[in-house]
DNA sequence: TTGTAGGCGTTATCAG
DNA sequence: CTGATAACGCCTACAA
């Protein structure tokens, strides 16, 4: 297994050990049925002897193909990112793909100047996770001929390969189930305005809201940015209107997180004074502490049916019309949602469910 | 802008278009002093209008560099990892390197393929941060001269560049926290057997235990893998014990929210009965509701540290002697720990800190 | 069944 | 200052 060069052993290495041509050495290892099979047998001993491997580079300047997709996320250490990355990974990896990963923090500069980068490297394609709804560079990817799937992100006129999930329906059964409780005045926080994911989910809200009550008071809008901070900031808008809310829905589970935080703070309980719920499920809200009522998007089947739309589109470059995945999400129900205080008491209610982890 | 090609603009392209030679357009995009200053700046316009960017592929080839690292992590759902990921990324970023990352599952024989995979691909380096510490694949990656990082990850006999942390201070400062607090039998939930980071983590609980008491009770000691489950089977072990522990450390984050569900789903307080420390600090360890006492790692900073020793490397690979670099940790105290209930009785004391988002 | 030649897109070298 | 040539390592027609 020793090289005994300072280098890689190359197939022409391989080659001179067998005393065979290169193209042989090629074709035997490729399993060509053109080579007589102890000629086989020779090449394979002697590039395992050498430690012979193809260069990916080589092969790939060769063959027009890097066996390696990129995917723009918008943080990576955003647990409901990584999921999405973990379960693009499995799909990947089990074909013989590698993944390399960019965190754009919502930045679209930053994001133009990834995209630059990957594309520099010839990736075979690319998932995007993390691009506005409006982007250039989507159009520009089209143009290009660069394969790519958007992933919880659509473009507002680019038809495209999407992976996506029923955000509004996510949402519209949180307001349901919080209607169903006896709530009334039930405010949203918003993610951010860019993204067509939290447009969707902004939209399932009002749907339902307008369904139920007929109307919606604009003043229950919150805006944010799906981070937790906002949540807070929301908490603080809501409790000085003349008629607070007694619930709220947030559009990712680390806003709610802060919108808990805040009214745990100002000395309200959840959910006894008001109820909350969020987006996303990641694992902190199952924890028994926390029991966060949340909307669960199955993040890593997403991950996964993006890869394989994307592999599906590196098969056949420009051929099919553009395809669109829609998984449907659940509403998990645990403890920060409860009875109205006005039309109940507020109670020390919970319906606990099994932790995940 | 367009290409008007099927396929993206080449540096010949560009050469036709200005009516020059291809090593001319090269050097004038490189910057060259050689080329005259009107010439680069037509070229530079063509290089424009075409769209042209060199392919990365074809550059990587001759200059047997491709300006992407790999990165091997467990588990980049786990927000450990993911942190680790993200400093990693921000510091290779700011070079102009892209990043793949895979994830093992601290399967063995995963990571021999996964590593295969990347080396193939004559990535400029690696960054193990999921290596055990007596494997095989390390001193094959110094035998092939690529350059790599272990990162939380010590080899047994092969010397290597190295980025950690004061495992062993920190455990011993969470035990040096609980003992302060009165506790005598303070157990602990081990790492996976055969990391090194884990391995710090008992020492550094070992000897603190026999600095403060002289000894130790192996009963007080259980096995675990750092998932959460492992923690609540600890728990199990601990209470059948004729004198269970007053105190808990965890070798990570997860076991002690493990561990923590699992003493409560028992009626037993935290930290009235038991108290628990946990060790990485993840963003969940904060949140108000949790309040884990835990040991800070400074993930970012650490995968910071290894990108830039990795860079290093990459611009001097066989030269310099293996360096090492350990950051220091910190015991963050929050509300899992609290005084021994034998010298003092249980009381609902907190000492809440702010939290970290 | 095996070998030869050409080219994938660049850049370094050296000649003009 | 610019251009021709070769080479990076591989695969694939096509020739032998």
């Amino acid at each position: 297994m020793p090289d005994g060069l300072g280098r890689p052993a190359t197939i022409k290495d391989v080659a001179r050990a067998c005393g065979l041509a290169p193209s042989t050495v090629s074709n035997a290892l490729a399993g060509k049925a053109v080579v007589r099979p102890e000629t086989r047998a020779l090449v394979q001993r002697t590039a395992e002897r050498l430690g012979y491997r193809a260069s990916g580079l080589a092969r790939g300047l060769r063959l027009q193909r890097t066996w390696t997709v990129g995917a723009l996320v918008a943080d990576i250490a955003n647990p409901f990112f990584a999921d999405l990355v973990r379960g693009m990974e499995d799909r990947l990896w089990a074909e013989g793909y590698s993944l390399a990963i960019c965190s754009t923090d919502y930045d679209a500069d930053k994001e133009t100047a990834l995209l630059r980068l990957l594309l520099d490297k010839r990736l075979d394609g690319l998932i995007l996770a993390s691009t506005a709804s409006d982007s250039d560079e989507v159009p520009r990817l089209k143009r290009l001929g660069v394969p790519y799937v958007l992933l919880n992100r659509r473009h507002v006129s680019e038809p495209s390969d999407y992976v996506g999930m029923d955000n509004a329906v996510g949402t519209a059964a949180a307001v349901a189930h919080l209607a169903a409780l006896g709530h009334r005045r039930i405010a949203f926080i918003q993610g951010p305005p860019r993204s067509s994911a939290a447009g969707e989910r902004l939209a399932g809200y009002r749907g339902e809201m307008r369904r139920r009550f007929g109307g919606l008071d604009e003043s229950l809008l919150a805006p944010g940015d799906y981070a937790a901070e906002q949540g807070r900031a929301a908490v603080d808008r809501f409790l000085v209107l003349p008629a607070p809310p007694t619930a709220i829905v947030a559009a990712n589970d680390f806003m709610a997180l802060g919108a808990m935080e805040r009214l745990r703070e100002r000395g309200l309980a959840v959910p006894g004074d008001v109820s909350v719920t969020g987006f996303d499920d990641i694992f902190v809200a199952a924890l028994p502490w926390i029991g966060l009522t949340t909307v669960r998007p199955h993040s890593r089947d997403l991950g996964a049916r993006a890869a394989d739309l994307l592999l599906g589109r590196i098969g056949a470059p420009t051929a099919a019309e553009p395809r669109e995945v829609i998984l449907t999400s659940e509403l998990v129900v645990r403890g920060t949602t409860g009875p109205a205080p006005l039309s109940a008491p507020p109670s020390s209610r919970r319906r606990a469910t099994t932790p995940r982890r």
